[in-house]
DNA sequence: CCATATACTAGAACACCGTTCTACTACACT
DNA sequence: AGTGTAGTAGAACGGTGTTCTAGTATATGG
């Protein structure tokens, strides 16, 4: 199989044109648009080519769901890069909350399973892993600078990532009883961080 | 309208049938099991009988959605019931994450929009208000009893209920980095408490 | 430069989905 | 007892994911 994949080479990257597709459908009419004959409409490509090139519907949303994860690894990453471990800390919260308000379509087909014909492989479960360990970074730097001390790092990162999330999906989900704003967000943030004993106001 | 609905009863109460079957098909394979022609045969009812009574199958799933919530709130309220404030708090916590493991499918129907026929209506959102009023009875009586200080208790709740449904969220989504045993979830719960500035160790 | 393998297209087909429509039947109330 | 309503049965329509067949163009290997 690695002598026939030798010779490839389509005209233009097919593949890469349904990917677009299927993201600008996800993005713009919800997962409820995703469809094998409208991708492969909006890519002006034959339903047949998205079957040739990803087997499925299922790894067409897999490989949209794989490439918001490392999109939220980079912006968890973003973050990490900030000097300050506390600033750093804040700043991923933020930065999660932000990748979650734009795009929320992509987030929920990561987290919220709202297309039946998608359950992630364990190939795509491995993708998730680097978001986290970004999460994991900042939270052990927190802890070698003492502003977080004790706790395993990754239950610590699993506990933050679950309240933040938490906070974006209900919000998802149009049952929030009071609005969602800025402020609102930050008291949240503070109240998390407290939880992890972590002093308020920034 | 009045008039015409004195003269009713079928035979059997065939919608509460419909709704058996609808409950047990979700709870047994998940919610793309729920298909009216599927609903119907395990009712032992034909199709039609299902717009009959529900117009749609949004209706039916809507009726889901409502049940889930007043079970919710059961749940929420058996809790509230209990004498000491910081108990009854836990026993919220740990009552909501029981609910959301004994039936991860209503939960996600409730929450995570996995059926897309169904967005839920307005009438339908009035009834998830009373399982978020019972959390804030809860945490009102918390601040009676100045175990939790300052703060709009429907702030505090909707924050409380964010952390939560994040954590059993995360757990249905299959994303998580850790096993969630019950010891974790007390330990999340803790943290959780320690954020509305409540101390730890129940 | 030609030949072959490969990707792509076009389109029918299958089973299933939600939904609507048309008959026909049986039971409950006036 | 008669009437109207709720039930049944079943076909039908458009749409879905998916598979199959056949034909076309292209890019690489010799």
């Amino acid at each position: 199989m690695d002598a026939a994949r030798s010779h490839r080479t389509p005209s233009g990257d097919v593949a890469n044109e349904i990917l677009r597709a299927a993201a600008a459908l996800l993005g713009e009419h919800g997962p409820e648009a995703l469809t094998i004959r409208r991708i492969a409409s909006v890519a002006g490509v034959a339903p047949m080519s998205v079957y040739n090139h990803f087997g499925d519907k299922g790894g067409v949303v897999e490989a949209l769901f794989r490439s918001g994860f490392t999109a939220l690894h980079d912006a968890m990453e973003a973050a990490n890069a900030i000097a300050d471990p506390l600033v750093a800390l804040r700043a991923s919260g933020r930065a999660y909350r932000q990748f979650a308000l734009d795009r929320p379509a992509v987030y929920q087909v990561m987290f919220s399973h709202v297309i039946p014909e998608f359950t992630p492989s364990s190939d795509a479960l491995m993708d998730t892993v680097s978001s986290f360990s970004s999460l994991v970074t900042i939270l052990e730097r927190c802890q070698e600078a003492s502003i977080i001390v004790g706790g395993d790092a990754n239950v610590l990162a699993q506990h933050l990532w679950s309240m933040i999330h938490g906070y974006v999906a209900l919000g998802h989900a149009g049952i929030s009883k009071i609005e969602a704003a800025e402020d609102d967000f930050e008291q949240f943030l503070d109240r998390t961080l407290l939880g992890f004993a972590v002093r308020p106001t920034s």
